[in-house]
Parts: C-alpha cells; sequence; structure tokens
DNA sequence: TTAGGTCTGTCCACTTGTGCACACAGGACC
DNA sequence: GGTCCTGTGTGCACAAGTGGACAGACCTAA
C-alpha cells in the first residue's frame, strides 16, 4: 500500500474515525495489518483503574467513550467524551502503565482496535506517525483542561448545553441524544433532581423537548447560546493543531 | 559526563528536581549538557495561550508553577500545580506546538530548563528516557482528570485544603502558604469573600492563622482531614508508575 | 389487560456559594 | 508620624444546587 494507490476509494475504506483518516496513506498502510474493527455496547468498560494498558479504541461513527473518575463515595464523575475524533488508551502514556480512569462506552457501535505494542512498534518506523499521536495526545490534554476549568466557573445550565451540543456533534445525530435525566445528572455530577429542573427550563423556553430515556434537541443555536463557550475553544485547538500534522509536501504527495 | 562519574556527588549537583534526579545517571549524562539552570519570579509567564513551545521548565526547589485556562470573561482559572515532582511545557506534546494553557510562575525560584528539541533529541538516543517522560506525562494527566472530578464534586472547604496541602508539599514549607486571600480565591474560581470565610471557619477550628498576604497553617492533619483524598489519589499513581520507570538490572547499574 | 418497574415532573427545606458593600487593619513610603 | 494602598473581616440579599419524597407517566412482559 504505497501512495501511488491513496485514492479516495482507499480513504473511504477506512475506519469512520477522524484520527485514522487523518494519516498518511504510507503512515495508514504502518497500522492497517493490525487494526480490527469491533463493535462495543453502552456501558461497556475498556479499561478500569489499574488495567494494564493494551489496546487503543478507536470510536468510529456514532460511537462514544467517556473518562470516569473513582470516587471516594463510589460515584464516578465523568470527564471528557472521545468520538470518532479520536480515541482512547495509552494515548499520553504509550501504554503497558496502569489505567488511572474507568473508560466507558457511553453510546454503543464500531470501534477500531489497535495493539499499543503494534501503534509503538509502528511509531518508531514513522515519525510522522508518531507526530500526529503526540498532537492528538496534545489535543485531549487541551480537552481536559477546559473540563476542569470548566466544571470549575460554569453553570449547571451551561454544562449541560455544552454536554448536548459536544455528544451531538460527535454521534452525528442532530436532534436527539439518548439520555435519562438520571444519566445526565451522573454525568455532570449533580442531583437527578436538579438535572430535570435544568431540562424543564430548557423545554419552557422552547430549546428542548423530553422522552422518555432521550432528550429531543428541538433549536440547536438556543442549546449553543445557552452552552459555555468551552467546546468551541478546544476545537479551535484540534483545528490548529491537527492541520499541520504532516508537512505540506507529504501532505500534497497523499 | 559518562556512568563512571555517577557517585552520590554528582547525584547531589542535579537540581533538585525529582523528575531529573530520578534519571538513570547515562539519561541524564544526556540531557545535563543541554540543561540551564536560572530562576523565576513569582507571577512570571512561562507560556501564554497560542506561544510556540520550545523549551520545558523543571521547577526546583521551593518553585511552583500553575497551568492556568483563560476564560471568555478575562478571569483565568487555575487547573493544576507543578512542582519540584515534575516538568511544564512541552511533556505531553512534545513541543514545537501552540500552548492551550497560560503557564504562570505561582512561587518563585529556580528553574532548570531544556530546549525542547535537545530533550527529544535525547529520548531518541534513550528509550528509557523516552520512557521516563511518557510516564511523567501520564501521571500529570491523572492529576488533570483528578482536578476535573474535584472541581465537579468537591466543597470549595475541601479544595480550600486540598490546595494548601498541595502546595506545602511542594515547596517543603510545612507551616505557611504565601497567598492573599485573593489569590485563593482566583485559584479556586470563587469570589473573594468566600474565600475569606471559608479561611475564617478553619481558623475557628484551631486549623489555620491568617496573616496579611500569608496562611499560617496551625494543624496540617485537621487540613488533611478537611481536605478531599484527590492529592492522594494522585500521589499513589505517581508512586506506581514511576517507580518502574527503569527495569531493576538498569537501576542496579546506575 | 393488568401488573410492575423505571423514568419523569415537581414540591420543599436546606446548604453552598455569589456579589456587593463597607469598616477597619497592616505596612510601606514619604 | 501621618498617608495611602492593599488586604482582611463581616453583613446582607440573593442565586445555585442538594437530597429526599412522592405522584403520575411510560413501557414491557406476563
Amino acid at each position: 500500500m504505497d501512495a501511488r494507490t491513496s485514492n479516495a476509494t482507499e480513504i473511504d475504506s477506512r475506519p469512520t474515525n477522524n484520527l485514522l483518516r487523518r494519516l498518511s496513506p504510507a503512515d495508514f498502510a504502518l497500522l492497517a495489518p493490525h487494526v480490527m474493527l469491533e463493535s462495543a455496547a453502552a456501558n461497556e468498560l475498556l479499561y478500569n483503574p489499574g488495567d494494564d494498558v493494551q489496546v487503543v479504541h478507536f470510536p468510529c461513527g456514532p460511537s462514544l467513550a467517556t473518562f470516569l473518575v473513582p470516587n471516594e463515595d463510589g460515584r464516578d464523575v465523568e470527564t471528557i467524551l472521545v468520538g470518532r475524533e479520536g480515541a482512547v488508551g495509552g494515548i499520553v502514556s504509550e501504554g503497558f502503565l496502569p489505567a488511572y480512569t474507568r473508560i466507558c462506552v457511553k453510546f454503543g457501535g464500531p470501534f477500531a482496535r489497535i495493539h499499543v505494542g503494534k501503534l509503538e512498534a509502528a511509531k518508531q518506523r514513522s515519525p510522522s506517525l508518531r507526530h500526529v499521536f503526540a498532537r492528538y495526545a496534545d489535543c485531549m490534554l487541551a480537552q481536559i483542561f477546559q473540563s476542569t476549568a470548566c466544571n470549575a466557573i460554569h453553570s449547571i445550565e451551561q454544562r449541560t448545553a455544552k454536554w448536548m451540543l459536544a455528544a451531538m456533534e460527535r454521534t452525528g445525530d442532530e436532534s436527539s441524544v439518548p439520555l435519562t435525566h438520571e444519566q445526565l445528572a451522573t454525568l455532570l455530577g449533580v442531583g437527578r433532581s436538579y438535572a430535570s429542573r435544568v431540562l424543564q427550563s430548557f423545554k419552557a423556553e422552547g430549546v428542548l423537548d423530553t422522552r422518555r430515556g432521550s432528550i429531543l434537541v428541538r433549536n440547536r443555536e438556543g442549546l449553543r447560546l445557552r452552552a459555555c463557550m468551552c467546546n468551541e475553544a478546544v476545537k479551535l485547538h484540534f483545528e490548529e493543531v491537527l492541520r499541520g500534522v504532516y508537512p505540506t509536501e507529504e501532505r500534497q504527495a497523499g
């Protein structure tokens, strides 16, 4: 699989994960033999704290994973969402270390998987591949930093709106988010009744509608107005950092 | 500076930064020619968002740096502390990317510095050196994840206590933290008057005393009781991950 | 068709944190 | 020794979020 064969058809045959699609044909070719496409159900745990990190998971299509930090009182706290724009597992650590967080499939669907060892071996052969992953790691870091700040100062209302937009952007579903109020509350780290009240206030303003087990978005722009700008800040960094992944000449060649 | 000279004297001559001290003599020797020891004053900015990251800064002794996330309304939000246990700048990204956060010297003092390019070159020559930094990156990630969770669910009282303990641990000063109420408030992302009130309640319980511009710790154990366990969780991960940095034989050789 | 479990909407009393205001205290500098 | 500035202590009205409770709605499965 050399640069010659890198046409649109080949690119489309890749898993629908933006990080993998961003790779040059040559870099993807290094990974391709080791990539497995599998599916995972909602609530499946990819890692628990202390697990030896051996596999990188790339959410594809509407799949969504989250990082949960366990808390002394037993309830986990949700931190960041990772969808088809990225990957989870050994991104920063380069694997073979105990996981710090729990990683949970939030919305089920296809995942591309590769063993960390294979990925690291490929990185050793291709500096540009290493750079792609280092850059993505930096983006993920930005995402977490932003979440930390967001949790410190933004209201539950803002964070609810932010979360819904982030989820929709990743799943591609423009009109609904499959969550119960309970799940939304857990995810925001607030009480269920308060989460319901926030949704109710959005509903009163015509932004949302609620169904049993899912939330329907009626006015996306309204939601955006009520959200903090954290998503946008992070997205900007993603674009800036990942745009320059390959030097121009290499990208032209692809 | 080769392995032959790696005796206790040489180790003590290293900068008082635990990450650097943790390196095997051979690995440190790769960096040593490029390490500059300088000092920075409190409030000095090491990076601003968008800056090209070219230098890694290792806080030494009582120096302390923090990562600040800029907010739409202009006030920065403090996220994590980095002291002599670690380093800031290009740790995850491997440098040469725009910084996402602002990095600010919180408590002034000595910093060891090295150009990212030199560090990366050394990593290329020594896989074990690369591993040390990958492992530290993972620890830093754990720290940020924990902060995100902490901000989501812990009270200001708990976070105040946590912050004070974390600062003392890093500076080595067991009895005082040089902060005004205003600074503490900013750092926690709360209003100044509420920060004062929390300190007042600690004072009433005999845990603290307040001075103009600094906070005196009277009862460290009491502080620990009032803090959340976030520090401990992260510390455990640091120990677990950094303990195994060098395989036993290599450590013996050093 | 009914029964039972889960999800939802809402009430209430309560705690936590906000934002502003203002008096006063501690130092530094003339 | 006074002056001025910044930092500190506290009061108040208010907003945000908690946690428990309970009735009713929706869905599934027998």
